[in-house]
RNA sequence: GGUUCCUUAGCCAAGUUGGUAAGGCAACUGACUGCAACUCAGUCACCAUCGGUUCGAAUCCGGUAGGAACCUCCA
C-alpha cells in the first residue's frame, strides 16, 4: 500500500518536517507511560490520546504502526507508597495499571502492541549501563553509577539547554561524589526496605532515565526508532538524558522524530498535587464521558496548552452531542425507511480531512471538513429525492472520520414500537389531530427518535 | 538569575514560504413548521499595544504591557 505523506513537528530540529520512516511503510513509536503509584490525572492522558490519534492517522495514511508505551513500576514513589500501605510494589503497581487500563478503554484508545514494565528488564538495564561505563560515559561514585554529562558534547541539543548555563544556574542538589552537578544516576545502590535487585552493579535500582532507552532498544531491536515522545516536561531532563545514553551506548539518536504534548491547566493554573487542583482521569471520564474528554483533548493543537474549565468541557460536550445527534438521525432514517446499507464513501472529502490530520495533526482544520459533511448530510436527510446510496455514502464518510478521530458512538436502536409511534404521529398530523400528535411527539423526543 | 513560549470576536479555535482573517459554540435575523424542536441560510474581528521593514504584515524585526513554562520529581 502506498503511504500518504505526513508532516510532524520534531522537537529535536525544532520544526515541522516531512515524515520519512526508517523502513518504508512502517513506523515505530514509543511514548513514555505512567509511573503507576496512583490514579493518573487528565494531564497524563493527553499524550496517550495524542499518540492514539497519531496511530489512527498513520494507519489511515497507509502505515503499519508499531507503537508501545511503558509502565514505570519501579520508582521511589511506588516504594514509598507500597511501604505505607504494607503491600508489595507489584501488588500496588498491578492495581494502578489495571485502573489506568480502564482509562484507556474509556477514552477509546487502540490496544498497544505492548506495555513493557521496567521490572522485567533489569538484566538488560544492567548490561546497558555496563556498556556505557565501558564506553567511558559513566562512572562509579560511592557505589552509584552516574552518567557523565560533560563527556557528551551533544548534551542539551534536544531540549536546547546549554550545559554551562545549567550548571551555573543550577539549583540541583550538590552531591560530593558526582563529577558535575548535572550528572544523573543510572544505578543507585541502596539497603532500604524497598524492592531491589542484586546485580553486578551492586544491590540497588536503576535510575529513571535508563528504562525507556533499554526497552526501546530491546523491543524494537534497533538503536533508533521513528518517533519518541511524551509530555512537554519530559523533554528535559528525561528525554535529553535518554538520548545522551543512546549516544553513549550506540552512537545514535534514540529517535528520528521527537514529539512533545502540551499541558492541561485547570482554570488557568498548572495542576499540581501540592495545590490540590488535580482532576483524575477516571473521574473526568465518568462524569463527562470518554468522547467529551477525548474531543476536548484533540480539538486543540497538541503542542498548545489546554485550559480545563467548565466552559471548555461544556463546549466539547455540545460538539459531541451534535455529532451523536447526526449519527442517530441517520440511523433513525435508515430504520424508519427500511433502507439497505451500502458501501462507499465520499473520498474527496475524506482525503481533505485526512490531509489536515496528516499535517502535524491539525484536528481543528480536519473538523472543519467534518462539519461540512454534517451540513451536507443534514440537507441530504431532508431532501426526499436523495437516494439511499447517497445517504449511506455520507454516513459512511462521517463514520470513517469519527473513527479516525477515535470517537465512538453506540448504534442507535430503533424498535418496532418506535416505528409504530412514528407512523401514528405522522397519521395524527395528517388528520390535523394536534393534541394527539403532540403527545406522540413527546414520546418520540423521549425516545430520541426526533 | 538563565532559557523559551504565548496574547486572534462573548467563549473555544485555524491561519505553509507576508497579499487586507477557516470552522464551531453562544447571540441575532430569516426559511421550514399547525406551533415548536431539529435542520438549513444569513449577520457578527480595527488579529494585546507602540514603532520599524515593505507596494502590502495577524504573519518579519524591535520596544512596552499582561500571562505561562522549563532550569528540581513531574504528562
Amino acid at each position: 500500500m502506498k503511504t500518504r505523506s505526513i508532516r510532524l513537528y520534531d522537537t529535536y530540529q525544532a520544526k515541522v518536517r516531512e515524515f520519512v520512516p526508517i523502513e518504508e511503510g512502517k513506523v515505530s513509536i514509543y511514548y513514555c507511560g505512567p509511573t503507576v503509584y496512583n490514579y493518573v490525572h487528565i494531564g497524563n492522558m493527553r499524550p496517550v490520546v495524542t499518540f492514539d490519534l497519531l496511530e489512527r492517522v498513520m494507519k489511515a495514511c497507509g502505515y503499519e504502526v508499531h507503537m508501545i508505551s511503558n509502565y514505570t513500576d519501579i520508582d521511589d514513589k511506588i516504594i514509598k507508597r507500597a511501604l505505607e500501605e504494607k503491600k508489595s510494589e507489584k501488588e500496588l503497581s498491578d492495581y494502578y495499571i489495571k485502573a489506568y487500563e480502564e482509562n484507556l478503554k474509556g477514552l477509546n484508545i487502540l490496544p498497544l502492541e505492548n506495555h513493557p514494565r521496567v521490572s522485567n528488564y533489569i538484566p538488560e538495564i544492567v548490561d546497558f549501563i555496563s556498556k556505557i561505563m565501558d564506553n567511558g560515559y559513566a562512572y562509579k561514585a560511592g557505589g552509584d553509577v552516574y552518567f557523565s554529562v560533560t563527556d557528551d558534547p551533544g548534551y542539551g541539543k534536544l531540549s536546547k539547554m546549554n550545559v554551562d548555563d545549567l550548571i551555573s544556574g543550577s539549583r540541583v542538589e550538590t552531591n560530593e561524589a558526582k563529577k558535575s552537578p548535572m550528572d544523573f544516576a543510572l544505578w543507585k545502590v541502596t539497603d532500604d526496605k524497598g524492592i531491589k535487585f542484586d546485580t553486578k552493579l551492586g544491590s540497588g535500582r536503576p535510575g529513571w532515565h535508563t528504562e525507556c532507552v533499554v526497552m526501546i532498544n530491546s523491543y524494537f531491536k534497533k538503536p533508533t526508532i521513528d518517533i519518541h515522545g511524551g509530555g512537554f516536561d519530559l523533554k528535559f531532563p528525561h528525554h535529553e538524558n535518554e538520548n545522551a545514553q543512546s549516544w553513549a551506548y550506540s552512537g545514535k539518536n534514540l529517535a528520528n522524530y521527537w514529539m512533545h504534548v502540551g499541558f492541561i491547566n485547570l482554570n488557568n493554573a498548572k495542576m499540581s498535587k501540592s495545590l490540590g487542583n488535580i482532576v483524575l482521569a477516571k473521574d473526568a471520564i465518568e462524569k463527562y464521558g470518554g468522547n467529551v474528554i477525548r474531543y476536548l483533548f484533540i480539538s486543540t493543537y497538541y503542542r498548545s496548552p489546554i485550559n480545563f474549565s467548565s466552559e471548555a468541557v461544556e463546549t466539547a460536550r455540545v460538539e459531541v452531542e451534535k455529532l451523536k445527534k447526526f449519527s442517530d438521525s441517520f440511523q433513525v432514517k435508515f430504520a424508519l425507511n427500511g433502507l439497505e446499507p451500502s458501501d462507499g464513501i465520499n473520498s474527496e472529502e475524506f482525503d481533505e480531512f485526512l490531509g489536515y490530520l496528516a499535517d502535524d495533526l491539525n484536528v481543528a482544520n480536519a473538523i472543519t471538513v467534518l462539519d461540512k459533511v454534517i451540513k451536507e448530510g443534514n440537507k441530504a436527510l431532508r431532501n426526499s429525492r436523495t437516494s439511499s446510496e447517497e445517504l449511506f455514502k455520507c454516513y459512511n464518510t462521517f463514520n470513517k472520520m469519527i473513527d479516525t478521530l477515535g470517537l465512538k458512538f453506540e448504534r442507535k436502536v430503533v424498535s418496532e414500537e418506535d416505528k409504530k409511534i412514528y407512523d401514528d404521529y405522522l397519521a395524527a398530523k395528517k388528520e390535523r389531530n394536534f393534541d394527539k400528535s403532540d403527545k406522540l411527539r413527546e414520546k418520540l423526543i423521549e425516545r430520541k427518535i426526533l
